[in-house]
DNA sequence: TACTATACTTGAATTTCGTTCATATAGGAT
DNA sequence: ATCCTATATGAACGAAATTCAAGTATAGTA
């Protein structure tokens, strides 16, 4: 009667509060979803949530199945670990490096959590790489690289994790603060601050400023995110950062953050791997378990498909 | 990746044995389950159970497939039911009438059971109805019955709830238990003894005795199932129940029992309900819980097709 | 008041997936 | 051997879930 198709999408609709989003989240159109709740609704003779109601909102039924979701996709998903550490074995080697220190802020959950699943699979990270790591990752000296430009190589292949917003952070006193979204003109008298890498690696530049033409007064860098935000809040200048990674000084109140044009800049998070540690059973658990840790911790950020 | 249909099938297969009656148990053929499973262990890349074995026996994958199965369907059932209140309304009632006495051994932990889910619902069980009970349901006085004998009678309605065999109970020096089956002949020299009811609705005579021409030598009656058991075990008579009923005898080893003949006579047994309360949820529910009582407490019994 | 955007519903078309049917294979018993 | 029972397999079918293409509804905006 009820499915696990069912749980699954009424969970999706709680935690993003619409049908269109749910339905990206369980890789459906909203149209199926709208017919699969239907029909799961006349089955259990009952509705399940008040249409038309903004913050969505569901009947005693439809809490009734939220907590049997709660419940059971929790066990399932164990289960399902548990029988693919006995199928494909418990050990592996995961060395990972990452490009942008604000990846910290899921990507540290995500590991004490796998590490408690995984107990035998070795686990090192890296950051702040003075080298490239993708040949580093091919060589075999890692295993997996957090990134978000995947570039073309022979044996690597990219596995998309979600998809965020990248936004512009400024003092909240900032003249530009008070428009509702940054254009690249606005830049030609900005400092613009950004993480140590090459330019043509930063969307701000590949993706906003060089198809317009336009450079920045200034450009200044900064190892940590935390530096960059001081120096952003006392009016040094502004900087383009995944906007999960400013909610929590937006939050606090101590910057202000608009989107690049309009529709603003969405780009997606990969991790790189290599093709032969691909299928390997520990590999996709960690990225099953960094996706679910990042849509649990990470706020604005939507499914990335492949 | 896994589904509830996965958990049902494997775990009708662990509490049946074989493919064969697991696929009885959820409605299936042995063809689909045998691909079910296949599927399942593809895409779980490891087998679930070694095949060619008596007592079938799983892997530590199947085992951990089977906790899960454990873990997570009563909790489905359980949400279904409350839901099932929700919708339906919480109160109705449920009076009921048995024709054999046998019956007492799986309707007493079912009413336990439904009583627990469904406080609201009142019920009342009369047994040896000295009228014929099936009047009594049509007028509104009655709203269940149990029966092996359906008969068409307008705006009644009967629900299958398991099939059984009938077999001859003996006493274990009796001469005729050195035979593998009983065939109607047999009966030219015993005494039978069965339930005081019109020996038309017995199964012995309808179906084996009457059709060969066959009168025993002397037929005499017992209100209760112990008392006929005392009769049968101190060589007063035989007599024939439904498998499940003397399996406790056997195995005090009390009494021997055979089949009628020799691929056995099996009945189905009915709930005799009204049109009106057969979509009513509390029915519904109280239909299932019996079925899954008995499966759980009776021994060789069987899926009834409708 | 009309316009535009957003969110959901609906019916029909379509594809996917599970099931059945028919048949093959393998053990175990006689 | 052979029969019998249990499971496996491939092809064909059918039902069910999903997508596609429109349609309705509501709120925000000019």
């Amino acid at each position: 009667m009820i499915e696990l198709r069912h749980l699954k999408t009424l969970a999706a609709l709680r935690d993003t509060g619409s049908l269109v989003e749910a339905a990206e989240r369980v890789f459906l159109t909203q149209s199926a979803l709208s017919h699969q709740i239907k029909d799961l609704e006349e089955r259990l003779n009952c509705s399940l949530f008040i249409r038309k109601t903004k913050p969505i909102c569901f009947t005693s039924a439809g809490q009734r199945v939220l907590t049997l979701a709660d419940e059971v996709l929790p066990m399932i998903r164990n289960a399902e670990r548990d029988i693919a550490r006995l199928a494909g074995g418990e050990t592996g080697r995961l060395n990972m490096a990452i490009e942008c220190h604000s990846c910290f802020q899921w990507l540290m959950p995500t590991i004490d959590l796998f590490r408690e699943n995984w107990p035998e699979v070795e686990m090192d990270l890296s950051s702040g790489f003075s080298f490239s790591p993708l040949p580093a990752l091919a060589r075999g000296e890692l295993d997996l690289v957090i990134t978000s430009d995947p570039q073309e190589m022979n044996g690597i292949c990219y596995e998309p994790l979600f998809s965020y917003e990248v936004q512009v952070a400024l003092s909240k006193k900032h003249p530009l603060a008070r428009k509702s979204h940054i254009e690249p003109e606005d830049f030609v008298e900005e400092t613009l601050i950004c993480y140590p890498v090459d330019r043509n690696r930063l969307d701000v530049f590949t993706r906003f400023l060089d198809p317009a033409d336009i450079e920045p007064k200034e450009v200044r860098t900064a190892e940590l995110t935390v530096m960059m935000l001081q120096l952003i809040a006392s009016g040094r200048g502004i900087s383009a950062l995944p906007s999960w990674a400013l909610t929590e000084y937006v939050d606090r109140d101590y910057v202000a953050v608009r989107p690049l044009s309009a529709k603003g800049i969405w780009t997606t998070l990969y991790a790189a791997i290599r093709d032969d540690q691909r299928d390997a059973e520990f590999m996709r658990d960690f990225l099953t378990t960094a996706r679910e840790t990042s849509f649990r911790n990470l706020s604005g950020i939507r499914t990335a498909a492949k």
